[in-house]
DNA sequence: AAATATATTGCATAATGTGAAAACCACTCT
DNA sequence: AGAGTGGTTTTCACATTATGCAATATATTT
């Protein structure tokens, strides 16, 4: 009978593997590379174990050691099991396969990103023959306020774990006001945004997140209507996000297509 | 003292967790749901085995039982930890951030680019200390046939849109013999040069681009390992470009460090 | 250099994972 | 119905294997 943190049993599973799950989990909470020493303190074990553990885990490609400083970190094999996870979903492997077309018809930058627990994460993009290029790797995470992509997980929340985001974002936005100084949201300016995004059906930016760019995002809804993914078009044109612009047309078409669709079809469809 | 499946040791680990590991690397190799005893068979264990790990694994989120039909299916947690490595393996922004220390340990100069939709775009520079001085712009696009950058992307190739240039740079050459007066290479040329170019690990140009320089390019690999980014080195000693050279050997390193990896290194591939 | 923090290895001890077999369950076929 | 089949779960006695402590080794700081 293995116990887990809170003292809860469960039967029949493996305690030094329990032990081994809980420290990968305190690997996932700290956002960083961690020493030894430190994980061991984190989740209460003897150095020594902790270190037999990372052996494995390090073998298997789930973690490995960052640079010169012999941190530990999640190593690529851990990319490898997310990636083959999210890929049985199958609205990913739809829209990632859907996405180099949606490039082309737009002619603008597509991204596919989904909701992890660092927030709003790129797991596949497209590039554009833009002039512009942005420099963003598969795996960054976007600003909830203040990027297209967040705001449209905002407006579709998968409600759980996005409530605390929006208070650490706005906590984070108060006392860096050089960030966005012309935006200072209270409470009811985010409500009011969100209601505006979520009856146009999409959501939008003009040169917040990098200067210059303007985006647009909607999200790719479950049947609970909430979002599982949201796709956005990055370009240069400030046309591009007016509401019935080709751009917009194309997109939510897009999504609605990859969009687990409602029985009744009533009105819109 | 721990065994892989190819009978390696590996010492310090633990056993139990070595085999859930592979357990888990079977899950992910298989690429759908699979039932408790072709897990099993899968990786020759006995079912009762399998039934504990899946336990543990199945507390810790991830795998979980899908629907009715009891088979087990990578679960949220996994996604979890995958895209929590993700959000730290932005290998642009690592790479860029290494790509001082490459040139001062290769005393060549280094170039990131990634695949732009104009072809090979060179994203980050850092010249060295070199008497030769390379006016290359951030931005430069590539020739795909006559660069070792280019060369790297066309053995990696991210499939999609580059058959298209292959041809388009083809015919371009054909009009142009003065540009590349030696090389009117068929189909079967190029093939096997990209053969060459996989096997070697690594791309190589002497003169081609630029008369007088010589270059190498490795490539930055994805999970699907398909060509992100491409790194090259680029100097005016003819000896870099040899199989086992210096530069060569700390070119590879450098990009494999940077590349992601299946989770187990295993025969198979 | 000494001192402190951190990582790694060795070792005896018993706690824990192990495989075989038995019980259990959900089906299908006579 | 009832026996048969393939798959899953539980039980149990045993020794393999993980464990924590203490001893090195390595790195970082004073």
């Amino acid at each position: 009978m293995a116990k887990d943190d809170n003292g809860n049993e469960h039967t029949g599973g493996i305690q030094s593997l329990d032990a081994a799950l809980r420290l990968l989990n305190a690997m996932i909470e700290r956002r960083a590379p961690a020493s030894l020493s430190e994980l061991a303190r984190e989740c209460g074990m003897p150095p020594s174990k902790v270190h037999r553990y990372l052996a494995s885990f390090h073998h298997a490609g789930l973690v490995e050691q960052a640079g010169r400083s012999g941190k530990y970190d999640l190593g690529p094999g851990a990319v490898t099991l997310g990636l083959s996870a999210l890929a049985r979903h199958d609205f990913v492997n739809r829209a990632s396969d859907a996405l180099p077309d949606l490039r082309d018809e737009s002619g603008l930058t597509a991204l596919l990103s989904v909701w992890g627990t660092q927030g709003a994460t790129v797991i596949r993009w497209e590039r554009a023959a833009s002039p512009m290029v942005t420099s963003m790797g598969l795996g960054t995470t976007l600003p909830l306020l203040n990027s297209a992509t967040g705001r449209a997980f905002l407006a579709w929340a998968p409600p759980a774990p996005l409530q605390a985001f929006r208070e650490a974002e706005l906590r984070h936005a108060r006392q860096n006001p050089a960030v966005a100084p012309d935006l200072l949201p209270t409470e009811e300016d985010i409500d009011k945004m969100v209601q505006t995004i979520r009856t146009q059906g999409y959501a939008s930016v003009e040169g917040k997140f990098i200067p210059g760019l303007v985006a647009i995002a909607a999200p790719i809804l479950d049947w609970q209507r909430e979002a599982q993914a949201v796709i956005t078009l990055i370009g240069t044109d400030p046309a591009v996000v007016q509401p019935r612009s080709e751009a917009v047309e194309r997109l939510t078409a897009f999504c609605k297509e990859l969009s687990f669709a409602p029985m009744i079809t009533g009105g819109a469809r």
